[in-house]
DNA sequence: AGGAAAAGTTGAAACGATTCAACGCGACGC
DNA sequence: GCGTCGCGTTGAATCGTTTCAACTTTTCCT
């Protein structure tokens, strides 16, 4: 049977209350009374119940943090971030991953309103997420994560200005014939940093052609599809990922198809995940600021639990600046120059490039791909 | 004010026991009571206070999930999969992050248990752990994960095995020169994948001479470390590391010395993150059952929890078998030999060998480094 | 029609904490 | 000596559920 407080008060001779008092400190005791107390607590092994005492104080000092999944390098440094963060402040971390399912995102948030959270961190998994609609029935502060909502309290990077950082990057080491690989816009992130990224380059006068666009889920398979790029002609110099997962899939098909990264072509990736890193040459990316999302999502919904009693504070909107990291994966344009096949000095095991296909072929004949 | 049972009793006019009928099937209702229950649940958007329903039942259908942390893709990857599967079980998941904290890791277990969790499922940190000697303390069942601990329920692979695998393997591709990358054993498991691999290696008359032995923290500065094993005369012709995060550090130096994987070296790792497969060429490594181990633990515990009512199952300790994953990082050992140095036709930007240190020099000389 | 069984509904007592108003009591001031 | 104050302590109510025994109403059987 487990020890409660009132097993603890019979045992050192005194009320429940007072036993309360000497938990929490809330009342002066004498010596006498507070030794007995702490000599019963002690031999009952006596804990409190935290259950009961949210049921009591209305509040459970927990948090939901509702996330897309974990093993995406991504995602798990923004949830380890927050869970550290939260559990600094004193808050339990109550874990969800909706894998990416809306409905299953739904009924979790729905779940962890039921067990009365205190808060709620949402890393929502696509646009048509409904827990925005839904969000007047939920009485729960929430922040979203790496999403903007508007209207809403919000902590998310500024994905054009990340675009745009890539697309500056790559303009002034003077490439002109640039590859787009694109991931599907499941959230309006990926398609913000393709538009910042065009939006910089055309600052140069430079503009992309749909051909020189790989759509798909984002994910390794679309960075596979860089073959596809490879074939027109004039071939890309320079390659803009949208996350750096992307990018590794293309790196992979790169280095088997014998090209040198970035002698033969240069590529940009985006997030900073950890294994960009230690890619040979090491990726030039992109990098979010993963620490101070977390930190300052928890921040800001802390403040929102405890400003409940009084007034909330102001709408906000935080967007944070990413950096651009500048590795071993870029370099500048080599004398070549654009639109010109990459030099002679292949290495040894180098595929022949494979025949146009009709389609590359006629689209960079009927037009200058690129402006200037 | 948010509604509670007795408020939709009052708006449907009925007892707050009928509403918990109603909401729990736990009685016969007639159609008419069913319907007015039913409308003002909508009517106020009720949601039962689990936290509430907790105290009464004495059981709070979450279970607490302790792991040192959760970037790593190892234990990134087990947190998944418990989740998920605790999800599905109906249980949710209170995480903690030890950040490998003997300290902060017991605090963590202690809090779980004031908050009633039903069970907890613990990635401990280090051997130092202190939650097994206070586990008497602890009325909660407790299941250890990637740990094995005398008489307790635990999963955990079988680290010996995986040594084994690894062992033959590079034994039977002819390989006599063999460099091993060991973490320091924070916890057994890695002196075990060691000994399994040295016991292996003893079946085809093979030794490993300590000064083929890089000793440190298990991380990636580990791997860099794999310079000190090249100055080695003989060099060796395949490395062992205890972790594919060593061996990607490893990975990392010998491409940027100008060694080809695996024609002038072959490596294996331990693991099986999912980086290793897009390494070029994908590593060769033992592969830990991750999913099997999140899920058989998470249903030992669901067992146990279930059982507290009944009796408890037969003591269980998991082991569960690793697999060999042959990639392209290892090869058969080429003509050269063991023992000599690599061929002529090093790769264009290889550095010249640097002059073999004091050390291995006179090692290499006093005798010979294997046997047979 | 009468009684028993079944069906539907309910009041009150938990679960384990907190808290507020009140109480006993010694000390103090006048 | 008496009223007052303050300190230490406490009883009872409360948080939002579930559940058991009891109660009322209906149904069924003979």
């Amino acid at each position: 049977m487990k020890a409660t407080i009132r097993s603890v008060a019979k045992l050192a001779g005194v009320a429940p209350s007072t036993v309360s008092h000497y938990l929490n400190q809330t009342a002066p005791l004498s010596a006498a009374t507070a030794k007995s107390v702490e000599e019963a607590i002690a031999a009952l092994n006596y804990r409190v119940n935290l259950g009961a005492r949210s049921l009591r104080l209305r509040k459970t000092n927990s948090i939901g943090v509702v996330i897309p999944n974990i093993t995406s390098p991504f995602f798990g440094e923004i949830a380890a971030v927050m869970e550290n963060r939260l559990w600094e402040r004193g808050f339990q971390t109550l874990l969800c991953i909706s894998e990416r399912s809306p409905e299953r995102e739904l009924s979790q948030v729905a779940h962890l309103v039921s067990r009365q959270v205190d808060g709620i961190l949402l890393v929502y998994c696509s646009q048509k997420s409904r827990v925005a609609e839904t969000l007047s029935d939920i009485s729960v502060p929430i922040v979203f994560v790496d999403r903007r909502v508007p209207d809403q309290y919000s902590v998310c990077t500024d994905n054009f200005l990340g675009g745009r950082l890539a697309g500056r990057h790559l303009a002034t080491l003077g490439h002109r014939v640039i590859g787009l690989l694109c991931g599907e816009p499941s959230v309006e992130n990926v398609a913000e940093r393709i538009q910042g990224f065009q939006v910089e380059l055309q600052r140069f006068g430079l503009e992309i052609p749909e051909a020189y666009k790989a759509k798909g889920r984002q994910d390794l398979q679309l960075g596979l599809r860089i073959t596809d790029l490879l074939q027109l002609d004039p071939r890309p110099t320079a390659i803009f990922a949208t996350n750096d997962i992307v990018a590794i899939g293309a790196w992979r098909k790169l280095v088997e198809s014998g090209f040198r990264i970035p002698r033969d072509i240069s590529i940009v990736g985006f997030d900073d995940i950890a294994i960009s890193r230690f890619l040979v040459p090491p990726l030039t990316t992109v990098a979010q600021p993963y620490r101070e999302i977390g930190a300052k999502a928890v921040e800001l919904l802390v403040d929102l639990v405890q400003a409940g009693e009084t007034g909330k504070p102001a709408q906000e909107n935080v967007i944070l600046a990413p950096t651009l990291k500048i590795r071993g994966s870029t370099a500048p344009l080599k004398k070549g120059g654009a639109g010109k096949a990459i030099d002679g000095r292949l290495p040894q095991r180098t595929k022949p490039v494979p025949p146009k296909s009709k389609r590359s072929s006629r689209k960079g004949a009927s037009r200058r791909p690129f402006k200037s």
